[in-house]
RNA sequence: GCCGAAGUAGCUCAGCUGGUAGAGCAAUUGAUUCGUAAUCAGUAGGUCGGGGGUUCGAAUCCCCCCUUCGGCUCCA
């Protein structure tokens, strides 16, 4: 027996409001606060309650549109004056005192003569416009709680009452219908749940997430800074970070030479001949930067690095039986970005891609991007990463002049990476006009450990560098022939996947990942000798050690420890020296007791070989 | 780039309506030599993001620029 009301129906499957009137032989369903269904329905009804109070509390306000999103609603309004954080506090009580009314939440149906009427008389052009552009016949809906009118497809809660556990967040600026050159709206952000429960677990996740902020833990942790006298959106690795970045691009090389790649390094500027050919200064001018002069030539800073690899292609000529190439380079790029769009290393001016050009013959392309595919996923896996969300990029059709190519190749490209898709019956959403100019792509977003995705491994297709290059290989035919090509890179930029992984494991990186794996703490100044030593033998094991030699209690140097989030704390006092052992304590946990030096650094060594995601030792 | 907010010591922040800067941590010096999350004391450190203006006087008021933050747009 459910204890709750019903707030909404499902009637043939689709929600309605309570009261919608039903025909014999409908399917009718009840759906109560709690389903998956009803909580966008909450936050759609808690947009329209936050629409209701700027109304009344800033008259002449315009309400623009108001949908649910992933972690709440938003809802945009054109005001007289900017808000601020400081009015949220003021819109939420009246939120709040609205809903206590418990307003009933009414659907009428109109005509669209009416609905202009009533909305031009109110002086909501916005919603006038809106109503022109998206309603096709005469009947329009509009939903009434008190004094407020919306037009809105629906459904919604039975009354204004059922919105008790609501927040809002944020207020920043929107464009109308996201476009620059309209009007800029304030566009007020909030999230609502059914139950406190659900809004103190949300608000936890927002805490946490802020706790969990890569730009601050890469200060607290030493690993990287951006520094704006030097410029903006370029990245400094500090030593620690610089550590990691070796960990990881060591690994990736390993995995590249067994995957049947071979690397390369190629130049960082290239003349503007480079960028003619493969159509970078007609398609992606706007992300590169000016042009230098040298010896009375233009010369561009690389933002992508296939053209370099398209040329040590061309620097011989190429069999079919030399097909697939696979090469890949850790290769920096400099793209102009927005000064708005940057942020911390998720969007950086310099960064290194972790790329790859194959080249194939066009038998060879299907296996090509089934095998990058499958490559792909289990590297990320080996970073601690197990859910992926997939999207495939295709064009906009509607759009012409944003493409390179005949739309016979865009057709034949997106069905080699469907086809890929469907082999491993792998998930995804087909995102319209997504493609990049010269081809359509794949792109695995990672899920993290606080459930949000991020996007890292790109498969692109591409037909066009090849034709614009005159790329050929000599066929069995003896006939010269044009190859395909797969852009593709994994984890993306390293400086982006730095990001996630801090953000990921909050700074406690796996062993394996850990810029610094086990600090020593000497007890006091005579133990130093023996803690050098012990040191010189977990660096010579290949360990990254550190030793805090300070005069500071072994209380401080463990707390300083254990905020640097070192997995591994070795003490050492006249105890050890005796025994010539050492005593060890895994961060978070405590005192493990004592342990030979050998037998700990091979503990520590099979815990590295395995990536384990724990620091547990066994 | 656009809208809003912000920028004070290495970090986190205080400094009311204008009267030329202050704390904690970090650093440093000295003392201390300690058994699993902060030993004590002293010292030093800032053209208050940059430039211009108003004023007898600007961290504080005004203008321009830079950068950061929240979004929009864009993206690896």
């Amino acid at each position: 027996m459910n204890k709750e009301k019903a707030i909404l129906l499902k009637i043939n499957g689709e929600l309605k409001a309570i009261g919608t009137p039903v025909a014999p032989g409908d399917a009718v369903e009840e759906v109560y606060p709690h389903s998956p269904e009803a909580l966008e329905v909450y936050r759609h009804s808690a947009a329209h309650l936050l629409a209701q109070a700027m109304i009344e509390l800033f008259p002449g306000t315009q309400y623009g549109v108001g949908p649910a999103v992933e972690n709440g609603f938003y809802y945009d309004f054109l005001t007289e004056r900017p808000l601020v954080e400081a009015d949220l506090d003021g819109i939420g009580k009246k939120m709040a005192h609205l809903a206590k009314q418990n307003q009933p939440i009414r659907r009428e149906v109109w005509t669209k003569a009416q609905a202009r009427d009533y909305f031009l008389e109110h002086g909501q052009q916005l919603k006038a416009e809106l109503l022109e552009e998206k309603v096709a016949g005469d009947e329009v809906s509009v939903f009434r709680q008190g004094g407020f009118v919306d037009l809105c497809r629906g459904p919604h809660l039975p009354a204004t009452g059922l919105l008790k556990h609501f927040k809002l967040l944020s207020v920043a600026a929107a464009y109308w219908k996201g476009d620059e050159k309209s009007h800029s709206l304030q566009r007020v952000y909030g999230t609502v749940y059914p139950d406190a429960e659900g809004l103190a677990e949300h608000l936890r996740l927002l805490k946490e997430a802020r706790e969990r902020d890569h730009r601050l833990l890469g200060r607290q942790l030493d690993l990287f800074s951006l520094q704006e006298e030097a410029g903006p959106g370029l990245v400094y690795w500090h030593p620690r970070g610089a550590r990691m970045r070796h960990v990881i691009e060591t690994y990736w090389k390993q995995r590249h030479y067994e995957g049947g790649y071979e690397l390369l390094y190629t130049p960082h500027i290239g003349r503007e001949w480079l960028w003619q050919t493969s159509g970078h200064l007609n398609f992606y001018k706007d992300s590169m930067y000016a042009p230098m002069a040298i010896d009375e030539m233009n010369y561009y800073l690389k933002p992508m690095n296939c053209p370099f690899h398209i040329m040590v292609y061309k620097s011989s000529q190429r069999s079919y039986r030399d097909l697939p190439l696979r090469w890949a380079e850790l290769g920096t790029v400099y793209r102009y970005e927005r000064s708005g769009t940057l942020h911390g290393l998720l969007r950086v001016r310099g960064f290194t891609q972790d790329d790859a050009h194959i080249i194939c013959t066009p038998g060879q392309i299907d296996g090509e991007i089934l095998r990058t595919l499958d490559f792909s996923l289990d590297l990320l896996r080996a970073f601690g990463f197990r859910e992926f969300k997939i999207e495939l990029s295709v064009r906009d059709p509607q759009v012409s002049g944003k493409y390179a190519g005949s739309d016979a190749m865009w057709i034949e490209a997106e069905a080699s990476l469907v086809k890929a898709l469907t082999v491993r019956q792998l998930a995804y959403q087909r995102m319209e006009g997504e493609a990049v100019f010269y081809g359509p792509k794949i792109d695995i977003k990672i899920k993290d450990a606080l459930g949000r995705f991020w996007q890292c491994t790109t498969i692109q297709f591409d037909f066009n560098m090849s034709e614009r290059f005159a790329m050929k290989y000599i066929g069995a035919d003896g006939a010269a022939h044009q190859p395909y090509m797969v852009h593709r890179a994994l984890l993306g930029s390293l400086e982006r996947f730095f990001g996630v992984l801090i953000e990921h494991y909050r700074g406690f990186f796996p062993l394996w990942l850990a810029p610094v794996q086990a600090l020593i703490a000497p007890l006091n100044d005579d133990c130093l000798p023996y803690a050098r030593q012990v040191l010189e033998r977990l660096r010579a094991a290949g360990l990254r050690a550190e030793l805090d030699s300070r005069s500071e209690g072994v209380n401080r140097k463990i707390r300083d420890a254990e905020n640097q989030k070192v997995p591994y704390i070795i003490v050492l006092g006249p105890q050890e020296q005796q025994q010539g052992n050492i005593s060890f304590r895994i961060h978070q946990q405590g005192d493990q007791g004592r342990i030979a030096l050998d037998d700990f650094v091979q503990r520590l060594k099979i815990k590295i070989e395995e990536k384990s995601q724990n620091y547990e030792v066994s």
